[in-house]
Parts: structure tokens; sequence; C-alpha cells
RNA sequence: GGUGGGUUCGUAUAACGGUUAGUACUCAGGAUUUUCAUUCCUGCAAUAGGAGUUCGAUUCUCCUACCCACUACCA
């Protein structure tokens, strides 16, 4: 959720000011490759309506050879191991980096031993004189080093004691003292690949990027961003850092568990992780993408007005990164569905009647496509999800066959269905237009003009017809249903109840 | 621990330094209805605490508290 949330922002912001929503894949962590994880991505992206203008082709494939629609290709970080290693050379010559030799396992026993002591250990202005690194060792042990070991870094030379002063778009100033930082990996020589710093500096410039727009998490690497762009002397992207979206309850960030202890999605679409984990996803779980991404657009952004109910153009228009909330955004499930339940009302009769049919055949029904219509449109403003159709209107599919007791004890009484069957016969006997206007008011006049009890003599018809004692209108159902299937309910209800 | 960010009803949020602090979701009542749902009405409920600036602070400044992120050869 928020990932697409981020997206989506990214999205809004480049469609609003003409520009293109790219879609860069960043996988240099060799170590986590995630199978399936990019196709993901892609069709979570599609199925949100967030289309990136560059870097997938139209079957959903992220682009590897350049093009006049994709010019920067490839857009897979691991096809571009080859580009960085001048870049972070380059930062080594001009003074800005150097390379270190400490093994991983030296650095973690240093971490350990000052974890001991109660310090944390930092590589920077203070310790790297210490360090095994080019800035300590001859330069004939460092050539030495270079070229006969595999087990080197490149590192940023943080400066000392100098104040980075930054701008967010949506924070404003924001001023770090580079005493505070420290030397981060740009480039590691085992696998040959940048870390996210290198890559995303120089992909970023490569790729043109004005904007960019990422979660908080990456506020804190914002001064060594803008220390790498002013190293290169290249121009700068503008940045803003979104507020993270928070669990319902309780204190955090958004998690797995939550969505599996509370009971709603975190994941847009299905996805099972490769240890055969399997989470549920909006999409699965029968949200409309439309109510979905308006759901997550309002999720730390307000248009300033009271409306709520945004399209995806509408949001285009809308969008406003000084509208966008600092604080972190605890999601609400409730409203979520509320957002689908309000979608679900703008639908066509049409569009749902077709959404219905295969939760109608999930429960081997068949019906004629002008049934349904209207069918769905006398129950769409009681569901939240498509789904919920079969729950709310079984009964004009089939005969119940079975009666709720409580209901049955409450309605089924023979001063009640005595007069009930005489309001079948009625109905048998109805010569009128067979239509609900009509035919509720011919209802309603016999037995108002009987002088018999309204509401106990149309629970007991309801009970028959429905097996309980809530449920639409009589007159909607028995128009729908039909004569002979009304007086085929009252007759089960007369021997089974 | 350090650094940075944040803080308005339970939740999402609104409020040129001047409002009875608004709206939506949830919840609770009520009205309508042949039941249920819908719809409509009403209600509950907030500026974290403390200083300061100001005629006046939700809004600006500082302090405290709390929350979050980061502190990897992960992103």
């Amino acid at each position: 959720m928020g990932g697409v949330r981020t997206a989506l922002y990214n999205y809004l912001y480049a469609k609003q000011n003409g520009g293109d929503f790219i879609l860069r894949i960043e996988d240099t962590d060799s170590h986590r490759f995630v199978p399936g994880a990019e196709e993901y991505i892609i069709e979570s992206l599609r199925w949100c309506g967030i289309v990136p203008d560059e870097g997938v082709d139209e079957n959903g494939k992220v682009v590897e050879t350049p093009s006049e629609r994709h010019p920067h290709a490839p857009y897979r970080q691991s096809q571009r191991r080859g580009i960085y290693r001048k870049y972070a050379e380059q930062l080594v010559e001009g003074g800005y980096a150097y390379y270190a030799f400490d093994s991983a396992e030296e650095l973690n026993a240093l971490r350990a031993e000052a974890e001991g002591a109660g310090q944390t250990f930092i590589y920077n202005h203070e310790t790297r004189g210490k360090l095994r690194n080019s800035l300590t060792l001859p330069a004939e042990e460092v050539r030495r080093l270079l070229a006969e070991t595999t087990d080197w870094t490149v590192r940023f030379k943080i400066p000392e004691n100098e104040t980075v002063e930054m701008d967010d778009m949506i924070r404003g100033h924001i001023e770090v003292n580079t005493s505070t930082l420290d030397d981060k990996v740009l480039w590691k020589r085992a696998d040959e690949l940048p870390t996210y710093h290198l890559a995303n500096i120089v992909d970023d410039h490569l790729m043109e990027i004005t904007e960019v727009i990422r979660g908080e998490e990456w506020l804190p690497s914002l001064p060594l961003h803008y220390l790498l762009y002013r190293a290169f002397g290249w121009e700068r992207p503008r940045f803003a850092h979104l507020s993270l979206l928070l669990k319902p309850v309780g204190n955090g960030k958004l998690s797995k568990r939550d969505g599996d202890k509370m009971g709603f999605p975190v994941f847009p679409l299905q996805w099972t992780n490769p240890e055969g984990e399997t989470s549920r996803g909006y999409r699965e779980d029968g949200y409309f993408p439309e109510a979905f991404v308006n759901m997550l657009a309002m999720l730390g952004w307000n248009p300033g007005t009271e409306q709520e109910i945004f399209s995806l153009p509408e949001l285009v228009k809308a969008f406003s990164m000084d509208k966008v909330q600092k604080a972190g955004a605890k999601f609400n499930p409730e409203k979520a569905k509320w957002y689908n339940k309000e979608y679900l009302r703008m639908k066509s009769d049409e569009e749902l009647a077709q959404l219905f049919v295969p939760v109608l055949a999930a429960h081997g029904v068949q019906a004629e496509f002008d049934y349904l219509l209207k069918v769905v449109h006398l129950i769409k403003e009681r569901a939240t999800f498509v789904a919920d159709f079969w729950d709310i209107a079984w009964y004009l599919f089939k005969a119940p066959d079975s009666y709720d007791e409580k209901d049955a004890a409450k309605f089924w009484k023979e001063e009640n269905y005595s007069l009930a069957f005489k309001v079948a016969d009625f109905v048998a006997a109805y010569g009128g237009a067979w239509e609900k206007p009509a035919l509720e008011t011919a209802l309603e006049e016999y037995i108002r003009g009987n002088e018999w009890p309204m509401g106990k003599v149309m629970n007991c018809i309801r009970l028959a017809l429905t097996g309980s004692g809530s449920g639409l209108g009589i007159a909607d159902i028995t128009i729908l249903i039909g004569k002979d299937e009304f007086a085929r309910r009252i007759e089960t209800a007369k021997i089974k109840i």
C-alpha cells in the first residue's frame, strides 16, 4: 500500500506538470532478489491505472534496450552495472571518495566492540584515519589491493563539520551537520554493483529526473545525496519525502502482519512470497481499483475542499504537494470499505450485472442478463462488494430450503400466516400491471382495506419468500420471481414451517 | 545512545494570527419504511503539556513529553 501510494503521488505530480512517470527497477542488492517481484509491481500499478510513461513496454515488460519511447533503457539497475564504476572512480579521483579495504568481518568486530562499550561504531571522519583505506595505506599497497583483492568498496568521504542546507517540497528547509553522517559505501567490488545511493543519483542524473518523491525513510540520506550531486557537479532534482502509512491501532508503520491480524489487505494484489506465504490483495478482496486509489490518495493528502471522491484524472488536476500531510497517516480499513461502497453505487447496472455473473456461477447459478440488471438495480445500495450481492439477493435465484428459526418463531403465527395465505391468493388472482408500484399499491390497499396488520402479514410472506425476516420489499421480490414461484414458495412454507 | 522528522475528535483531515474549532468514516440515538438495508435528522468526541511573542496563538518561537524514521558492502 505504501509503495502504491508513493507511486501514485509521483504519477499525479508528473501528469499534472506535463511530465513523464518513469519506472526504474532498483535491484542492486544481489542477495535480496525476489522472483516475481518485478512483475508484481508492474501488474499492481497497471491494476491501479498508474501506467508508467517510460520503463515498461506495452507487454508489461521492463524495457532493456533504448528506443524513442524509452530513451534511458535499460531500466533495471542490475543491467546498468557497467556504468556505475566509472562514476565511483570519478569521485575518488576528485577526492570525494576513497577505497576501503576493511572486510565485513573487521567492521562487524568493530561494531560489536563499540556496542559492548555502549557506543556506536561509525565509519566517518573520526575513524577513517585508523582504518584500512586509500587514505591511510601507502599508494603502492592500495594499488596492489585494488588489483589483487575483490573485497573492497568505494566510500564517500563526508566532509567534516559542514552544514548541508536542504529543501523538501513537503517539509521545507532542513539543515544537517555533516559530522553526524557516516562514510557510506557507494560501490562494491565484490559484486561490481553500486549501493542505492550511488545508483540512484547516477541514474536520476542520466534519466533526467526532475522530482524525486519517495518515502520518509530516505530523509536521513538526503544530505548524502545533496553532497553527491555537488561532488559530481550535477544539477539536483527537487525532493519530496512522504510520511509513512501507520498501522490502524497502536504505534508503528503498517506491516503485513497487521493485515493478517485485523483482516484487511496490505498488498494491492495477492502476493505469495518465496517462502510460500500468501497475503491477500485488494483486488482479490473485491475492491475496485478506483476506490483503492482514491482511498490511498486521501491518506496523507487533501484537496482543501470537502470533496472526497476523485477519479484518477480528477486527482491529477487537484493534487498539490503543499497539501500533503507531514505526519504519518494511520490507515483506516473502515474508510477503505466506505470508498468501495461509494464506487459500487456509482457503477452502472450493466457493469455490476456483468461482475455478478461469475459470483453467481460460483454458486452454480445462471440467469438472464436482463434479470440480473433488475436485481442489481435493487441491491446495489445495500452492498460494499460485488461478492455481497449473493448474500443479499440469493433468494431471487433459488427458493429457500430452510427458514430462520428465530424469525419463524417471531413472525409465523397462525393469526398472521392465515392472513398471508389470503394475500397469496390475492396475488395469484392479481391481474394488474406486473410492475412494482402497481403491485405494491394493490397489496397495500388489499391488506389495509381488510384492516389487517400490514407488517405482520408482510413478514410472514417474506419469511416464505426469503427464509428469513429481512430482505427486499415483497413487491420487488414478487415481480422478479414471478407469480408461479411466489405461489410455490408460499405452498412450501405452509408445509415446512 | 546519536541524527533527522512529526504531534487538531478513536481515524483521515479543514481552519489569511481573530470561527460557537468545520467535514468525512466509525459509534450512539431518532425519523421514514411491510422487515432489513438505504435515506434523512440529532448526538458523542480534538488543538499533547509548559513558557514566550502578540490586543489576540490550532497557527509563530523555545522547552518538555510522546511517536516515527535512520543509524548495513538493504533498499
